[in-house]
DNA sequence: CAGTGGTCTAGACCACCAT
DNA sequence: TGGTGGTCTAGACCACTGA
């Protein structure tokens, strides 16, 4: 077995045992370097396979926090915005803001999107047509203390776009959850679904910055047969 | 920028333009080290970069082969096989095996599940039951060049472990698919679904072993209110 | 400032592939 | 056998964090 891998497994039944917690923080590179008596070069490659299986983050300058564990994950990866999910219909497409307004994240709520109690959020509603016809809608909660500012102009365009460019959000990572639910009496308002839908696809995701602080937590939902999630996948990062 | 990102992007572009061409192979680490004036480890980074976002993948003694793209691909990643999926449920779960034969590939099934026309595959097609109710439909069509035997016996067991153990078979990585389909008359006949139920989700896939040979190509149909996908998402691998 | 992670280098040896 | 990618080392310098 190679040593990177060997290393790698010893920190992550650590982080499964709870001998790391989450919230706190590896040893050091140079102090795992000693540990294990490898080079620097061995142990961030452990430490990068850890990452790529969403178990740590590293923030240069404080070191590798261990992550939270929603459940069991999967080792997989990517996100999709709206902007990425347009190209597979063409340009075709447009937003509408049904609604915007701040609020206030009670105890269900913070069950919800993550967010801690009492915590001031933006809360926005959009839905998204493609050929004229609304088959997915949005529902973001942003945390105002990192996106103080939001308007509909904004909204209108690509959020993701104003975080990148202009409040320099440096975005890292997410949690996605796809399942099909049962359609709402708001879904069939705000949406020009088919007749005979009895069922939407919803997709609940927790985004995250670089230096791990979620500040986004978003519901889409879409009409089941404008759906399509597309995946590339690697059985084991470690072989690379 | 850093020297990896621009040769990441370099080479990346040269692919997308086809001056790399899908199928040949990338020149080797030593020509792009003198190409670009850079140490090894760079160049390294960058095409891990490339192999992450499904760009190559690299064999070791002959090179980084360039990939074909499939329509445009999410940067994402992740297997999931029903041995992960039954974690999810628990372990009271089961496993019937509804047919296996061997066919042969002709035009029609060729476009949809990627092999060559008239190779020689089995097909094998199971139900999983989660609590006593079969929720899943596995459709398996495996290439009888790289996995000569099969019976119910391995099929009712993990094939994956097959693979791996008895074959060694490394499997390096996979396209999925998902979608939200109309039910069909089989769905209803194999198994035991809602009487409401209109939908099933379908996710399909075509999975590679690590010289680049696909040897399996599934479909694999959910009750859906038993599907569930999750996903660890990031957004720049780069800035790992 | 000291400590952390991020990038980059030059070199070594191994495992695998083709010839 | 020579060329390829895979692993590992020791050291350097930079960027960022926190006291």
């Amino acid at each position: 077995m190679k040593n990177y891998e060997v290393i790698y497994q010893a920190i992550e039944s650590g982080i499964l045992k709870g001998v790391y917690e989450a919230g706190a923080y590896l040893p050091s590179e140079n102090k795992l370097r000693q540990t294990y008596h490898v080079s620097r070069d061995t142990i961030r490659k452990a430490l990068s396979l850890l990452t790529a299986n969403g178990y740590i983050q590293k923030i240069q300058g404080k070191g590798s926090l261990v992550l939270k564990r929603e459940q069991l994950r999967f080792p997989v990866s990517g996100l999709t915005s709206y902007k990425e999910l347009q190209n597979s219909y063409g340009y075709d497409s447009s937003t509408d803001v049904v609604s915007l307004k701040k609020i206030i994240i009670d105890k269900k709520m913070a069950d919800v999107t993550g967010f801690e109690i009492s915590s001031v959020c933006w809360e926005l509603i959009r839905t998204r047509a493609i050929d004229q016809k609304k088959v997915i809608l949005d529902k973001d909660i942003l945390l105002t203390a990192i996106v103080p500012e939001m308007d509909t102009e904004i909204a209108k365009d690509s959020i993701y776009r104003y975080f990148e460019n202009q409040l320099n959000l440096n975005i890292a990572f997410a949690e996605k959850e796809i399942t099909i639910d049962a359609l709402t009496n708001e879904d069939r308002d705000l949406l020009d679904l088919n007749q005979h839908d009895i069922n939407i696809v919803s997709v609940k995701s927790r985004v995250f910055t670089s230096d791990a602080r979620q500040f986004q937590y978003t519901e889409s939902r879409h009409q089941v047969d404008k759906f399509r999630f597309f995946d590339f996948a690697r059985r084991h990062p470690s072989t690379m």
